[in-house]
RNA sequence: GCGAGAGUGGCGGAAUUGGCAGACGCACUGGACUUAGGAUCCAGCGGGCAACCGUAGGGGUUCGACUCCCCUCUCUCGCACCA
């Protein structure tokens, strides 16, 4: 074995012994300060990918390197089990989802301990297990209580070929997230999630999360989406209804000449006059049809219709043209806009478009401006003019002055509103969590009784093709009895959304086996918050939001003491490597390409921009093969040396060769100078020995702080790689064995989070009988790094000219005069006047001359 | 359009507080060893003959700027008619 570096036995060795020894087991431990680590857990498609393998060698590092700095370290990994592919595999394949999932998660988890993760596996878990879901569905029976779950009826974003509903947040460019179809709008009843009503404190904390990355916490921001403004009354003309509107610009009131209704406004056919009727009624059903996909594309032009009618700005008494507008939407604020196209583009558009009047009431400062010759509108701040006895005032300062006048005269008041919508729960698919109520013709709708849990998906259900929801056809599961009259009664056939599993996952993990609720209490109040979250940027929003919403409702439910759940959030970046495309044969792998061209047709290829890797694209590496030809361990140094973790990691075949030979050389450095480490007991080289002692320091120092601070592992690995290089220059390594042995010792060490496996084999190949992991992380000697003479640079007018040693207390005096001295610096001041010394301490001395 | 981030050799990336730009690795070049090399070792490696010039481009602050400020360009991500 020692000759050469086999990764292969080394790795499945170790691997051995730490299975043997449940040696990533943990237990609460009140003597130790805990460290709750998290990697999102993976949906359990089949295969890891490379993106898995990246995510899970950063936590992994942080685990271990905690862990040998002595923290009680909770690392636990699971499955996001319920989803879509486990039920489209069904209707392809005739598979059950359940045993295509499980076959799934056997597979990955081979994979996962194959690259040795230290994972406490007992704790493992599967959100599509009864013992998981059952407190997913006793949760939400608090929440039905609570009012923080409710069913309405809403248009809901349907995707077609998915035969399901989506959330807001899984719409993309008006497409379903997962399948890329059109999502259409649907009328159906859903059921929700009463997250608005935590808008504002999921608003408030996102300022106080100083260990999240602040992009993710701008787009949170973003998302919940907080305006301030005013709801205002605006009588209709010859009725006794009224439109209330929102607006953030109040102080634009008096500038208002038309009104924007919302084609799905409740008033929008009724205000109709007689004659417009008919085209009224088509322009909503078109604009219906239309809805979101269109609607919200840029490119959409504005549109609308006049519905006849008029109502009165309450301040100017002007009639105003009611409009019905496709760009206004029915689920914020009110569904209804007062316009003021002077001060907004869109209703400068519009009102351009169809010629609708307009009356300046905002000017910049020292300016004018002329409705018939504006080009935009004038959305900057400044002066109120052709407002009453709100003229002359600063557009901030009417802004209060007039919602104040507003609510004096009870025409309007304040109001907070927010982009946010509630979270729509309900999917009509088999392979989730059932939702635990049952409807019955005389009760209604009655919650699953707590005792009745877990109302579990029934295993027998006929899947295919374009059907709908199995479950609505699996009578055994649909036909009950109402548990209040006992009357025959019919179970909810929806399930939950996905992202209600990854809600609370990471609090199951505390106390995954509890049967008694959720969670332990003891077990949750020890380990939680999770100190460190690693992850996708992908899920800035979605599940980060979600999951941040539980933890509140959880807290409010009185079963959990924390505020929010995820301390400090790492988003790591993709792995992503050319693509490939031939004219003829479309997307190539990487081996069907020579020298740019297609091997089947000798066409030049395209080569795409570095994306992520995706199996349409065939620009994948599968990590199997990978772990096969090179060992996990360089696996593993490849993703945490080729880039910083938040950044995008590019494939590189010859990188993971460069990592490959870097644990080689580490290799052969030891077996080397094995007999001389062995008999090490003096060093006749004093200076070498110094020299390598305070190498070795430092590197403890840089790597410590580069791991801890600042979750740097490219630079920490490259420092080791530095110390290894100097150790290999050493010229007379028996003159200083001692330092040759207290650095390599300390190299297995550093390198142990990093490459686990060969930092072990290695270290007990020095003789070390407990594991390089149980000899507990390096200190470094403050001692060790004092140097007695420093190196500055001296510049000459801030251009390098010289360089000299001198003590490292020497006297700025003695530093000047050694500076000037320099016979090159002398060169380039001969002649001049020395105006200036700026000297840095340790660092340089800048000579200004004139 | 709005919001955020980024732009440094042939490539991935360093430069932590304004102080030697290019650490470390890859690729490349030359050499050694060798039956052989996609192994290993040694040397070189931003541009330029040089003075010098170089961190997207232009200005500024400073003794000194990749780093701070202003303008411009390009790219990536997020939101996108939210009134």
């Amino acid at each position: 074995m020692e000759e050469r570096y086999v990764p292969g036995p080394v790795e499945k060795k170790w691997q051995e012994i730490w299975r043997a020894k449940d040696a990533f087991k943990v237990t609460e431990d009140a003597a130790r300060p805990k460290y709750y680590l998290l990697e999102m857990f993976p949906y359990p498609s089949g295969r890891i990918h490379m993106g898995h393998v990246r995510n899970y060698s950063i936590g992994d590092v942080v685990g271990r390197f905690k862990r040998m700095r002595g923290y009680n370290v909770l690392h636990p990994m699971g499955w996001d089990a319920f989803g879509m592919p486990a039920e489209n595999a069904a209707i392809e394949r005739q598979i059950h989802p359940a045993i295509w999932t499980h076959d799934n998660i056997a597979n990955m988890r081979t994979q996962l301990k194959r690259m040795g993760f230290c994972y406490d596996w007992d704790r493992e878990v599967a959100t599509c297990t009864p013992e998981y879901y059952r407190w997913e569905q006793q949760i939400f029976l608090k929440m039905l209580e609570k009012g923080l779950a409710y069913k309405k009826r809403s248009s809901v974003n349907w995707c077609p070929s998915c035969e399901t509903v989506l959330a807001n947040e899984q719409v993309e460019d008006g497409c379903c997230w997962r399948c890329h179809s059109e999502v259409e709008p649907k009328e159906l009843e859903q059921w929700f999630f009463r997250i608005t009503a935590y808008a504002q404190e999921l608003l408030d904390d996102t300022f106080k999360m100083g260990g999240w990355p602040e992009p993710v916490l701008i787009m949170q921001r973003n998302w919940i989406g907080r305006s301030v403004g005013c709801e205002i009354d605006f009588q209709i003309e010859g009725s006794e209804k009224k439109i209330r509107v929102f607006t953030t610009r109040q102080d634009t009131l008096f500038g208002a000449t038309f009104m924007s209704l919302a084609p799905e406004h409740p008033l929008a056919q009724e205000l109709a006059t007689p004659d417009r009727a008919e085209a009224v009624a088509e322009f909503i059903a078109r604009i219906r049809r239309e809805d979101k996909i269109h609607r919200t594309s840029d490119s959409q032009e504005k549109e609308g219709i006049f519905t006849g009618s008029y109502c009165l700005n309450p301040v100017t008494g002007r009639r105003m043209p009611i409009m019905l507008a496709n760009f206004v939407v029915t689920d914020y604020g009110t569904g209804a806009v007062m316009a003021v196209p002077t001060h907004d583009q869109r209703d400068f558009d519009f009102a351009r478009k169809y010629d609708l009047p307009m009356v300046v009431v905002i000017t910049p400062p020292g300016s004018t401006l002329d409705p018939a010759t504006m080009k935009a509108a004038y959305t900057e701040p400044g002066i109120l003019v052709n407002s009453g006895e709100f003229s002359g005032l600063p557009n901030e300062e009417a802004k209060e002055r007039i919602a104040d006048w507003l609510e004096q005269k009870g025409l309007g008041e304040r109001k907070v509103n927010f982009r946010l919508r509630d979270w729509g729960v309900s999917r009509q698919r088999y392979w989730g969590t059932p939702i635990p109520v049952i409807y019955c013709e005389k009760c209604g709708m009655v919650p699953v009784p707590e005792k009745d849990l877990p109302v579990v998906l029934p295993r027998d259900v006929a899947f295919r093709a374009g059907g709908d929801n199995p479950l609505a056809a699996c009578h055994s599961f649909t036909d009950t009895v109402c548990p209040v009259c006992g009357a025959p009664a019919r179970r909810e056939t929806d399930t939950f959304d996905t992202f209600v599993e990854s809600s609370w996952y990471f609090l199951r993990y505390a106390s995954p086996h509890c049967d008694k609720g959720p969670f332990d209490q003891d077990a949750v109040n020890y380990w939680l918050p999770v100190d460190q979250y690693i992850g996708g940027v992908e899920h800035a929003v979605m599940h980060l939001l979600y999951a941040r919403f539980y933890t509140k409702v959880l807290r409010d439910l009185g079963l959990v003491r924390i505020d929010e759940p995820f301390k400090n959030l790492l988003t790591q970046g993709m792995v992503c490597m050319e693509s490939y495309k031939c004219p003829e044969h479309g997307w190539l792998y990487p081996e069907e390409v020579m020298d740019g061209i297609c091997r089947k047709c000798g066409q030049k290829v395209v080569i795409g921009r570095k994306e992520k890797m995706s199996k349409s694209k065939k620009n994948v590496v599968d990590p199997d093969v990978l772990i096969e030809r090179y060992g996990a361990d360089t696996a593993r140094l490849f993703c945490l040396f080729a880039a910083p973790p938040e950044k995008d990691l590019e494939w590189s075949e010859r990188g993971v060769d460069g990592a490959s030979r870097f644990l080689a050389r580490v290799w052969r450095l030891v077996f080397e100078n094995l007999d001389l480490l062995k008999k090490a007991n003096a060093d006749q080289n004093a200076v070498a020995a110094r020299d390598l002692r305070r190498a070795t320091h430092q590197t403890i120092k840089k790597v410590t702080e580069d791991i801890e601070n600042r979750f740097q592992f490219n630079t920490a690995i490259a420092a080791i790689m530095e110390l290894v290089n100097a150790i290999s220059a050493l010229g007379d390594k028996e003159a200083c064995a001692l330092a040759l042995a207290e650095a390599l010792e300390v190299v297995i060490r550093l390198l142990a989070p990093f490459v686990p496996h060969i930092a072990e084999e290695l270290w007990e190949a020095l003789g070390h009988e407990d594991g390089v992991e149980a000899s507990g992380w390096p200190a470094w000697d403050k001692a060790m790094l004092a140097v007695e003479e420093v190196l500055l640079v001296v510049q000459v007018n801030g251009k390098v000219r010289g360089k000299v040693t001198v003590a490292t207390d020497a006297p700025d005096d003695a530093v000047r005069a050694a500076a000037l001295a320099d016979p090159n610096v002398a060169r380039f001041i001969e002649g001049k006047t020395v105006k200036k010394v700026v000297i840095v301490p340790k660092r340089l001395v800048n000579v200004v001359v004139g």
